[in-house]
DNA sequence: CTATACATACCAACTGGTCGGTTTGCAAGA
DNA sequence: TCTTGCAAACCGACCAGTTGGTATGTATAG
């Protein structure tokens, strides 16, 4: 009977999805491997056999779960794009609709990226490696949008990257602790505000 | 010999101080009620004499050491102030100067915002309390600027007001992990950008 | 027969919290 | 001034429960 070993998935899939929805709701530390092994049906011999422990866990978690969720949502649409401004204003008003489910709980990179960065290097670099990517994404699409007409010249790409991807999780960080939709929607039209600045 | 007890503040303020390095140091959840008593010299008869739990604890923290900082550094100045725009970047310089310590572990409010506000309501309500505060404050100095010609009157001092406080939320937070000096400042020129093209 | 993939029972360490008792500060009464 | 009384402040041993982690056993696939 290896029944749901195969048909839900692996086990070590079924593992990484539990644990990931585990610490987007207690947080890393708040996370408990009981819990994980409990509500995904197996056992800690299960867990600890495909990951050695409780850190490797979460390192597992940031690179197969939510870094491609990041990368899905957020940079690829910004890579083929030369026009930055129009792409992510659509970026934004696309995550404001499924902002209903995030508004509670935040993004689940930016929670463990302010509860780990300072504690664990290993969390760290993998964390900000997504960052990076993200105002690496941001930073090549103002290029081109500066090469194509459609951003002025003198704006700063890489200073404008910074800016927007800390712009980007202060805004669903303040929103989820308002728990206030409007708030988000609000900040949001300030970031397009800013956008349309850097128009020609 | 009451030596310790007054000579080094009272027992009370020296629990609150304690705790506060703790939950800054380790998160709230990750921080430990007996590393605090230890750390602080006094026991735990004392810590529960004083506060009911562990959350009670971290909601005066929050009210008594947390808010009256923020108030001081992030919204007095603009209290008074009729040019917020020139006011803000006075503050951001200023903060940029300290943050040699806080670039490491990040603002105490974000990172507590952060991890608590999904979890507790008490949390979270007081958190928001600050950020509303900083909110307001930031609003009514913009109203005033408006009025006496600094800044354009096509503004919406509400909704500036909203991104503003998101923005340099994010902008500790993405620092923080980044362990990035340069890229605080980067993302503050962006700011000062955002801020400039309010001008009239 | 061997290696992988689990399951089960168990561990020391630590968690937040409690509780009976002791010390200390202070005010009132004689 | 000394004594008595009392409450707040504080101590530290102890608690049940949970933590992440391990050692051993077993079933199964190749």
């Amino acid at each position: 009977m290896r029944s749901n070993t195969q048909l839900n998935g692996s086990t070590r899939e079924r593992i990484l999805g539990t644990a990931y929805q585990e610490f987007r709701q207690h947080g890393f530390q708040g996370g408990s491997i009981n819990r994980i092994v409990a509500s995904a049906g197996i056992t800690k011999g299960a867990l600890f056999h495909h990951f050695s422990g409780k850190n490797e866990l979460g390192y597992h978690v940031v690179d197969e779960v939510i870094r491609p969720r990041v990368e899905e949502k957020w940079i690829e649409p910004l890579k083929r794009t030369d026009d930055p401004i129009r792409t992510l204003r659509q970026i934004l008003y696309k995550a404001a609709e499924t902002a209903r489910v995030d508004l509670c709980q935040g993004c689940p990179l930016n929670n463990l990226s302010q509860e780990m960065s300072p504690l664990d290097e290993g969390f760290r670099t993998r964390i900000n490696a997504i960052y990076d990517a993200q105002r690496t994404a941001i930073e090549a699409a103002f290029r081109r949008g500066i090469a194509a007409g459609l951003v002025r010249k003198s704006v700063n790409p890489e200073r404008a990257a910074a800016f927007i991807v800390a712009a980007l999780t202060g805004m669903t960080g303040t929103a989820k602790t308002a728990q206030c939709r409007e708030l988000l929607m609000m900040a949001s039209e300030g970031l397009i505000d800013y956008l349309d600045s850097l128009k020609p």
